[in-house]
This record gives structure tokens, sequence and C-alpha cells, in this order.
DNA sequence: ACCTGAACACCGTTCAAGT
DNA sequence: ACCTGAACACCGTTCAAGT
């Protein structure tokens, strides 16, 4: 006698989604999702292995969001002109989700982090851009740069980490001005300076994706 | 009849540091600390008012302790030699405390950040150093683009979100060298970048410290 | 004045019993 | 084949009772 679905893995993570973003992560219960897609908690194990398995899976469907969002920002002729509208959308991104975002990268073991290849997926565009500001053989290195620059800033934006007064627009606008004259002009310039970064030729054999 | 102390808020904190260390922050609870001190979890409520309060706490402590090591880096004549022993600093003491340092700039709300002013002494060499490549100008945003740099690169980099081979390593050193380079030549060339940037003379008004 | 056992609320998780 | 109530372990927290 076959019982009815009374919901859907997808139901659930974007239950999920929603409690984390109103609640936090201490909040992201398996009772308030279950209630919030009409179920008992119990029933949660039917679809999730537990509660780290949904964690995760909220943090992949946020990576996902992200992805779409950065392959959305249009190309233009000009690469300096991309990364800054990439690290904007990254920001504002952020913004709207901050409880997820902050998943993304979050520290700890057994911790909730979106598989790699996703990430990578996520970070295709940046890498992209970046291959055409500093060169294909640099390419990795200048994306891991304004990647690990850009997340710094917006980690620590939103854990209010900026408390010295002085516009916090104003010094993003700043980085990443800054970020992209120093990848702009690598390679051409003073070669006693990243002279170790000029190698993995191989480079170009990986799929065209990198989390930095 | 008074009763006699058994423990003492600081060592309830040293063995906050340790449980957070060795079994995570999900694994820093109040029994676990209770045990470690030698009383029962009831009488830790004598000097935390709850659980937050002791992440918080060790969280303060984290702070303190990278403070110390920081501001123990060796003022040399050049400021990109120092910038680059700073980062290295940083990475060090994130290594050997990930889990404490994860807390830092922990995402979420309620979350155990440490208060600003604390962070900003922490920052303080930063903030010098930035000042002595950038100018005084733009020694605060030039502070906050290495900074946010530096704590992106290793929030990732403990996280394992560096996955496409390359050696990391090598992106710490191409990183930090480019914005190096890019902070030292801000204000020399090209005014059309950057132009917004300097202003807020007022800043060296202020106390000689900055989370960035 | 601090420490403790007992108690309560809450959460994750399991499982036998329903349909 | 999925859903549920009941149960258990574990944790944070309170408090009356000890010393």
């Amino acid at each position: 006698m076959p019982a009815p679905e009374r919901t859907t893995l997808d139901a659930i993570v974007r239950a999920g989604r929603d409690v984390l973003e109103a609640e936090g992560l201490a909040g992201l219960t398996m009772q308030a999702v279950a209630t919030r897609v009409g179920v008992r908690a119990p029933s949660l194990y039917k679809r999730v292995a537990d509660r780290d398995e949904l964690v995760r899976l909220v943090a992949a469907a946020t990576v996902g969001a992200l992805a779409e969002r950065l392959a959305a920002v249009p190309e233009s002729a000009d690469p300096r002109r991309d990364l800054a509208e990439l690290a904007a959308t990254l920001r504002s991104f952020a913004r709207s989700a901050p409880a997820g975002y902050g998943l993304l990268f979050a520290p700890g073991p057994g911790a909730a982090r979106p598989d790699p290849a996703q990430l990578a997926r996520a970070s295709a565009p940046v890498l992209r851009v970046a291959a055409a500001l500093a060169g294909p053989d640099d390419a990795l290195d200048a994306a891991r740069t304004v990647t690990a620059w850009a997340h710094g800033f917006i980690s620590m934006e939103l854990a209010g980490a900026f408390a010295l007064g002085g516009d916090v627009d104003d010094a993003f606008t700043y980085g990443i001005a800054r970020i992209t004259d120093a990848l702009a002009s690598a390679g051409t310039d003073d070669p006693s300076i990243g002279t170790g970064a000029r190698r993995q030729a191989s480079m170009k054999a990986r799929t065209a994706s990198a989390t930095s």
C-alpha cells in the first residue's frame, strides 16, 4: 500500500535556504524545515541522511545560484570593467543571502562546504577574465588573487569588521581598481617579481573553470 | 561559609580554546569545557553568562594572541618586505589555530565576533605599513585591501577551496607581490584611477589603528 | 560564595507501527 | 513506500540544596 509523497528533496532544500536566511544557521533545525514543508521531522530522513547533509545541500544550492548570477554577467570588450562587474555581482549576491554565502567558505572540519567542482564552475567567469587580464600563464594565480580579495572583503564587511569609519564602498572601489591594475601590469613589467608564477603551461589543458 | 574557587575565567577560556581546536565549534560544549577545568557544567555559569559569551571570550582571546604575533613582526626599512612578513604571519597564525581563526570573521547574526576595537588593535601594524606604502591618504583603503586579500586567501585555503591544482604557496606569493605593487604605485601614476580614493585627510586624527 | 544533582526544554535521530 | 508518535541520547540552562 504505497503512501503518497508529501514533499520533495527540492522543497526541503528550498525551505532550508529560507530558514537559514531567516533564522541563521543555528535556527536551521530539522523541525523548522519539516514544519515549513508540512511534514514531521522524522520524515526528512527519507530524503536526507542527516542535518549535515541538509546543510551541505543548502550550500550546494547556494553555489548553484551564485554560478548562475556570475555567468549572467555580460562580457564586454574591457576585462577591467568585467572584473569589477563580477566583483560587484558577488558582493550583491552575498548581501542578498548572507547566511548562505557564509556557508560557502565556512571554516572548520566537517563543514558544509560544497564540492570543489561546483565552486570551480561558479568561478569560471572570473578565471576567464583573469586570463584576459594577466595572460594565460598567470590566469590561475590572478583569479585566486582577485577571488581571495573579493571574498575576504565581503566576509569582513558582513562580519562588521570594517569599524574604523571611512566609506566602505569607496574601499571596495579602491580595492578592485588596485587589484585590476596589478593583474593587468603583471608579466609586462619588472621581471624580478612574480618570476616563479610563470609556470604550469599545462593549465590550459584543464576545463575552463576554477574556484581559483 | 565561603566555598573555594575551583576554577577561573582564564582557565575556562583557555580550556575553551583547546576544546575548540580539538573538537571544532560544535564540540565546544559547556560539558566539555567544564570537564576540562574540573567542575560540572552548571558551575561555568558563575563566570560566563552562557555559551555564546564563552565563544565570544574565546574569539577575543584569539584576537589578542593574533595582535601579539603581528606586533612582534620586526619593522625593516622596506615596507614591501614588512607587508609580506605580516601576511605570512597571519597565515601561519591561522594554520596554528584554524578553528579559532575561523571565529574572527564568522558570518551570521549573533556570531562570536570580537569587538571592533580589538580587531583594530590587531591590525595596527598593517595600517602602519600600508601608510608607508600607499601614503597617509590612502592608508585606510590600502590596509583594507591587503587585509581583505589575506583573510580571503587564508579562509579559502583553510576551507579547501583551492581545488584546481597549481601551487597554493606560489599563489600566495604571487598575490602579495601583486598587491604590494598595486598599493605602492597608487597615487604615483594614472590619476584617472582611484581619484575618488584620495580624500579623508581627517584620517590622521584617528588613533593609529585599524582593522582595515 | 561557589558547587552540585536534578530537572526542564529543545534538538537530532531511530524505529516500530500505521496507512 | 512513505509518514508518524514515541523514545533515547545529548546539550544548554535554571535552581534549590549543599558546603
